[in-house]
DNA sequence: CGGTGCATCGCATTCGAATGCAATTGCACG
DNA sequence: CGTGCAATTGCATTCGAATGCGATGCACCG
């Protein structure tokens, strides 16, 4: 196993290389390289003698000079804003698990802000990267950049609108709309929400999905107040709530499920209130918590699965072929009844 | 901005190299290069055509050919294995935001089991990575195979004993102690454990801490069921254990947070139990959930930025100096309180 | 005005593997 | 045993940037 002791002159250790293993194996370079490939012409014997000798010096293909060449790093950038929103970590194993099945590394970029992306962006082109999923906004400019650079992205969960480029995501204005329908047709008339950060997209969607409804049923003076998506904005959002409106609403409409899980803490401990029975709250995202038989909330659950699949497919069809046109791929959520909030069970 | 005309000899477009950038400067590759480079010397006036001419084509230096030569490639693998525990994902988040600190990226490799880890690394082997970093356990054979490639590697809350590794964990058997002496001198007598999946090595040292404890009381008959870390895994597990012992124990104790959740909302839903009146549940981790007012777990929280900032120095040190020796380091977790175990208040 | 030293720049080579092309071998068949 | 074709193999070049070394220029000093 361990016999490196072959040309371990003292201290500097060098690496085998596909000459290395020429050599011992008396064959040509090319050879070697053509053993390590699948679709390359070898012999069997060739393949023994070359192995046998790759195995005595403990060679591997080295991925970086087999990318200069070949013009393909086999790695793509996955770009995300580092949120507190605990739906993004499952998202990316997801990425990260169905890229590898097609022998494809995630090179990974998280944002400290939504605004620092120019030079992260710049850093994902000098790595030469197959293809880029991003759950980060681009600019138009931006964008632009990308496309001179010649390399396929895909956007997940958020879309340029009037231009062409690939993205997958979940309808969040249609998920809010079912939300808002329901508390409306089961009673609730006063209605506040509580949105996430205001440079996230998706928290933008949310909102104006719910207040579209809203609008359409002839519901006005809704409060809105701002989170972080976090946990301890949540509570405090609710507590905004009551505070600016004299008392609780009717419903409250988080922009995810840790601030809906917030809410309800806070309206239960500190104000006393029965959820779902002095006011009903929603949630979105579907994750882990959500189904915590303390809260079971009322939420839309995105096909995370299916999602990270068609991102996945999408992109590596266009690292293929690059001239594919573009194309957005729009998934529903999974409309989730829990008790946190009153439905009408009947209906719908 | 987008004149990227220039050559665009119909479709095939290859992307500006420092050579294209030279001879519009008219300059030499070599000047390019040093232009690119922080150390070099480069006159003001030849930044300036260079970097003229460097914009006119949008050039930007070729990671992976820069790496080919330096022998750096400025990535350095993470690997995770691939579980439902909620704490990994801030772990990644936070070893990726501190090495992008020092200008290293990260390369994402998630195990669909432990076992799978061979194929994995050698793949990490391939991808030439500066260093690595692994939240799931090595063999002794597989971690020759990473120093005999001259990688420095450091075990993220894992440890080989009697081997000179590099770690940095969280003492779990230390934490896992105090939850039980606390259960203990508080008046808990019969206990019941979930462990994790059984390759979890985390799990493993959890489950010694608190049988070492436990035995170290006297207590016996402890009833251990094995969940998988998820929610469902946590509630079919206490279900398991009032079925085993045909009543439930005074204290439950969890592998971690989300599984104590589990049982919490098993003890309370299906057996109508108090918690933590008729049964105490301790978890671990200190993640999210974990203080959400519906459980408030007693708990013992990971320190993970300074655990993750230890193990990125740790990594670029021996980075820069392959020579520095082996060091563990062993962080104490935060203790904390939560009121879903009865812990004498008065107490320590 | 000649000499010394430093900053700057170009030349040529290097990193490790892939690949087009040509040369060689092997094999089947007549 | 000769021919033809296909499968192997080797040679030489290529990918894009970094760097040791030598050449040049310039300032400054005596």
């Amino acid at each position: 196993m361990s016999e490196k002791a072959q040309k371990s002159t003292r201290a500097r250790w060098k690496r085998a290389t596909s000459y290395d293993v020429a050599e011992l194996a008396g064959v040509s370079q090319s050879a070697v390289s053509r053993v390590f490939q699948d679709g390359a012409s070898a012999s069997k014997q060739m393949r023994k003698r070359v192995m046998a000798a790759a195995g005595k010096l403990g060679y591997r293909p080295n991925a970086i000079a087999r990318g200069l060449i070949t013009q393909r790093s086999n790695m793509v950038a996955v770009i995300m804003s580092q949120q507190t929103n605990l739906y993004y970590p499952e998202v990316l194993v997801q990425l990260t698990q169905h890229f590898s099945n097609h022998r494809i590394r995630v090179l990974l970029f998280t944002l400290k802000s939504e605004g620092d992306i120019d030079s992260t962006l710049e850093q994902v082109l000098q790595f030469r990267v197959d293809g880029i999923v991003t759950a980060a906004m681009l600019s138009r400019a931006q964008l632009a950049t990308v496309q001179d650079a010649n390399i396929p992205i895909v956007f997940y969960n958020r879309s340029l609108p009037d231009i062409p480029s690939n993205s997958v995501r979940c309808d969040q204005e249609e998920g809010e709309r079912w939300l808002v329908a329901e508390l409306f047709d089961s009673g609730h008339r006063t209605f506040a929400i509580v949105s996430g950060p205001e440079d996230s997209s998706v928290s933008t969607e949310r909102t104006t999905g719910a207040l579209q409804k809203l609008r359409e049923k002839g519901v006005d003076g809704v409060t809105i107040v701002t989170g972080d998506y976090g946990y301890d904005s949540g509570r405090s959002a609710f507590a905004g709530i009551v505070d600016r409106r004299g008392g609780p609403p009717d419903a409250v409409i988080a922009a995810n499920d840790v601030m809906a899980i917030g809410c309800i803490d806070e309206a239960r401990e500190s104000y006393g209130l029965d959820v779902p029975g002095d006011v009903s709250i929603v949630g979105f995202d579907g994750t882990g918590p959500a189904r915590y038989a303390a809260y079971d909330l009322s939420t839309v659950r995105q096909p995370v699965k299916r999602m990270t699949e068609a991102a996945v497919s999408m992109l590596i069809d266009r690292i293929g072929n690059p001239e594919l046109s573009a194309e957005k791929r729009v998934f529903s959520g999974e409309r989730i009844r829990g008790s946190s909030a009153e439905f009408a069970a009947d209906l719908d």
